[in-house]
DNA sequence: TTTAGTTAGTGTAAATTTTACACACTATAT
DNA sequence: ATATAGTGTGTAAAATTTACACTAACTAAA
C-alpha cells in the first residue's frame, strides 16, 4: 500500500481487545481511527511500546488513556509480527485481552488523539477492523474461550454481585453456544466458590433473582495445587 | 549490570526452548554463550529478529542454524517485555517453544558464533540460565503441560513408530506425574487416531512391544469441530 | 533346555461426572 | 385477580474415570 506517509524502521506496539458484557452480549470495544493508514476505519485500540517500560505497563498505560480505568484483569495472548502487517513499515505487535465490568454507555470518551470515538460493539456483528485486527480479534476469542475453562474471568465481567443466569448468560456468549441451567448451576455452586448473597436483584419486573459473590480466597484455596498457565 | 560493552537502544528477539525425548526424559537444548553478557553461561537459543523477516521465520531460521533441522513444530507462547531483562539494552523477546524427534547425541553442532557448544539437558537438573531463561523455560513446560491435553504435540517428540510405553512416558515426563498403564491405553486407543502396525520393537532383551504411528489425518478428522487454539 | 528376569498386555467393578429433561413458585404490572 | 416472565429445583440414565493384579511373551544366562 503507497500512501505518501512518512515509513519508519522498525517498532513495537501493542493492541488491545477490550471485552465488556452487557444485556447478555459480549461486546469489544474499537475506536474509529483519525489518523492514516486506515483513516476512519474500525480498530482495536493500540499503541507504540516507549523505551522505558516493560510491555506489561504499555499495556496498562494504553488501556488507560482509552477508557480512563486502571486495575482490570489483562493478559497477554499472541504476538504478531508479520512483516507487512503495518503499511507504513515493520511493526511487530503483542496483543491483550482485557477484561472490564462497567459498560456505562455505547460511547466512550477516549483521551489519545488517534482516535476520533471508540464504542462497544457486538462481537457478533463486527465490521470490519484495520491492519490484521480481524485476525487478532478472532484470535483473542479463541483464547478467552480456552482460558474460561482453568481460569476464573468471567467474574471480571461481571458486577460484584450477580445472579446465576447473568453468569449463565456470560458463559454462553462466551462459548457461543447454549447451555442447560439446572446442570450449569449445580456444577457451578458445587466448586464452592460462589457465596450466595442475603440480597437480590431489584428493579425487575418479576421474580428477583438471588445475588451471589466471586470469593476469590476460596477460589484459590481450592485450586492452589493446579496450574493456571 | 556494568558490562563495558556497548549498548543498544532497542531490539527484537527469539528466544527458543528446544524439547527432545530420550531415554524416558524430557530433554532441552542450551547453549553455553561464547560472548558477554553472561559469557560461559547456559543459554536459550535465541536470536535477533531481522527486518525483513517474520517472528515465525525468524524462529525458523534461529533453530535452523542452531540444529541443522527444519520443519520442526514450533509454537510461539509468550513474549517477555520487562526493561532489563537484558543488560546491554531494551530487547523484547519472543519465546518459542520447539518439539524435535532426532536426538543423536548429547552434544549438538551449533552453526552460530556465539555458542560455544549446544547440550542436551534433563529438564529436572538444568543449570542457572542466562538472563530471564529460566523464567522463559519455566513458562514453557506450563503451556506445555496444558496444551498436551487438547493438541496431538506428543507425536512431535517421538519416532515415527513408537510403543504405548514409550507414549506413556512421554506423558509422564511431561506431565511429571505417574499414570496408570491400562487406563491410559484405554484412553489412547478409543481416540482413534493411533495405528497399530504389524510390527515390533527391535533391539530389547525382553518381549518386544507393538509399534504404533500417529494417524494425523485421522485426528484431524476426530476433531474438526473443535476449536485448537 | 531350563530358569530367572523383564516388560507387554489385558478386564472389571465401583465411583464420579455428565447429560437430558419439565414444572411449580414468586414477584410484578395491569 | 390475573396475566406475564423469569427463578429455582431433582432424578434417572449414560458416559467417563478410577483403582487395581496377574498372565503371556520374550531374552539372557546358566
Amino acid at each position: 500500500m503507497e500512501t505518501g506517509l512518512p515509513k519508519f524502521d522498525s517498532a513495537f506496539s501493542i493492541d488491545c481487545v477490550i471485552f465488556g458484557f452487557e444485556a447478555g452480549e459480549l461486546k469489544v470495544l474499537l475506536i474509529e481511527r483519525n489518523e492514516d493508514p486506515f483513516k476512519d476505519w474500525w480498530a482495536l485500540p493500540g499503541n507504540l511500546v516507549e523505551n522505558d517500560e516493560s510491555i506489561e505497563t504499555a499495556a496498562t498505560r494504553i488501556l488507560y488513556e482509552l477508557t480512563g480505568l486502571r486495575d482490570m484483569h489483562m493478559e497477554q495472548f499472541h504476538t504478531f509480527g508479520e512483516i507487512h502487517r503495518h503499511p507504513l513499515g515493520r511493526v511487530i505487535t503483542v496483543a491483550y485481552y482485557a477484561l472490564i465490568r462497567i459498560i456505562g454507555q455505547k460511547e466512550v470518551k477516549p483521551v489519545t488523539q488517534y482516535a476520533k470515538k471508540a464504542f462497544w460493539h457486538a462481537i457478533n456483528d463486527l465490521p470490519k477492523l484495520a491492519f490484521d485486527h480481524s485476525l487478532i480479534f478472532d484470535t483473542s476469542i479463541q483464547k478467552l474461550r480456552r482460558r474460561l475453562s482453568y481460569q476464573p474471568i468471567a467474574f471480571e465481567l461481571l458486577p460484584e454481585k450477580f445472579t446465576l443466569t447473568q453468569l449463565q448468560l456470560l458463559y454462553e456468549a462466551i462459548l457461543s453456544k447454549k447451555l442447560d441451567k439446572r446442570n450449569f448451576r449445580k456444577k457451578m455452586l458445587s466448586y464452592g466458590f460462589l457465596k450466595e448473597l442475603d440480597e437480590k436483584q431489584k428493579g425487575v419486573s418479576y421474580r428477583a433473582a438471588k445475588l451471589y459473590k466471586f470469593d476469590r480466597r476460596k477460589y484459590n484455596k481450592i485450586f492452589q495445587n493446579d496450574l493456571e498457565g
